[in-house]
DNA sequence: CCGTTATGGGAAGTTAAACTATCCATGCTG
DNA sequence: CAGCATGGATAGTTTAACTTCCCATAACGG
């Protein structure tokens, strides 16, 4: 297929397409003269993909690129699904080293207790994004004055156990490594809007029941 | 206070400052005379709930905008809540017809069973972002061949009711209105990151044991 | 009192991301 | 073989979120 074909495929411009490929999201296509090329329907996949993470994901480009290469460089699915967390969480805002010391003690205080570990930063290494993002929003509630939303943390440690649980459930059972590494790439980015999505319609409900709806 | 100070504590530059001025998301300082003000603790305040907004919440200044304004405006807490969850969604993205009316129906069984009901679009009406975002990951989830996902919505919906839960133990005890509204605010931006934050940390201790860390 | 510094306010400039438009030489197609 | 499509490159556009600059007025320090 052909630009045309694998632009109205993908519902994506033909002058984004080309825009992608310039950029490295996309691969070239396959060659039969110097000056033209041949599309597949791993480029159609690919492009739908790339929308999912761009729109529904929220990634920045950048991030994508990130996460395609690591996908493509075959490293494990543990690894890869390390970069995908890494760029899904992206940079994580500064916060006053007090209120960032306080939440870094709660989470190593859970990590002890759950027997939990993570990559910590080795002196002057990038760092665990996810980790610090964690630490930057538990340190800015602090900073607002709602240190009471921690006191529930362990609840929510336990449910986002069970939700992992259910997350790997949809991965095991799955013998090829490319689909273990796609399926737990999709159910992280789409996992975590639904998810949000749910809660915030499981707390609709509840705040209508406990707060009174609108008689209106 | 002045702008240098309430700069100061608040941690955002003064050229900022001026311009949430500008554009609304702070209000006024109290005139000292036709051309000098005077800001309060209150200014400082906003400017952290501002902040944690925009670089925790990932929300648009647009929508900061909108949600200060519901807060401002003292609607009932259910209905800033709303206003709260309807700008965090954000627009969602469009998906193919078909793919929408599959998760549309996922959605109405789901609703169904749990005796949910939300805000639906009167026609022409701005409609319910949260649930059109839910509907377009589910759907980008069949379009991208993943509608195994969906086999686990209920127990998605489960834990999320659990979640939700939690969610509203923190706001209920609570007195004021204002405090309602500024915990309900604080929990639901904060609490959807702190969350995803566990959940992915969560999955990676499970995948560690599962598909087994890295030698290195 | 007066020179220096800070302030409120607005207009204009900057930066980065993500496209979008325009060209052009070549290739395919009816 | 006339004309539309394609690959490839360069330049332009749009939007968000600032940042810079400027100026008339205020405050402050000696």
């Amino acid at each position: 297929m052909r630009m045309a074909e694998l632009s109205a495929e993908s519902g994506v411009p033909v002058a984004t397409v080309k825009y992608y490929l310039r950029e490295g999201l996309l691969p070239p296509g396959a060659r039969t003269s110097p000056n033209q090329a041949r599309y597949s329907a791993a480029h159609v996949q690919r492009l739908r993909l790339i929308k999912a993470l761009t729109e529904v994901g929220g990634l920045t480009l950048a991030s994508v690129g990130a996460v395609l290469r690591a996908i493509d460089e075959h490293e494990t699915p543990h690894q890869t699904m390390g970069v995908v967390q890494q760029e899904l969480a992206g940079p994580a805002p500064k916060v006053s080293d007090e209120a960032a010391g306080w939440a870094t003690g709660l989470l190593q205080d859970l990590a002890r207790r759950h027997g939990w570990q993570w990559h910590e930063p080795g002196t002057g290494e990038p760092g665990n994004n996810e980790v610090a993002n964690l630490v930057a929003a538990l340190a800015t509630a602090k900073e607002l004055g709602h240190e009471r939303l921690a006191e529930r943390l362990d609840e929510y440690v336990r449910l986002a156990l069970r939700v992992a649980e259910v997350d790997v459930e949809v991965v095991v059972g799955l013998t090829s490594v490319d689909k273990i590494i796609e399926v737990g790439l999709i159910a992280t980015v789409l996992g975590d809007r639904i998810f949000a999505g749910l809660r915030h319609l499981a707390q609709e409900q509840l705040s209508r029941e406990l707060l009174g709806g609108p008689p209106a």
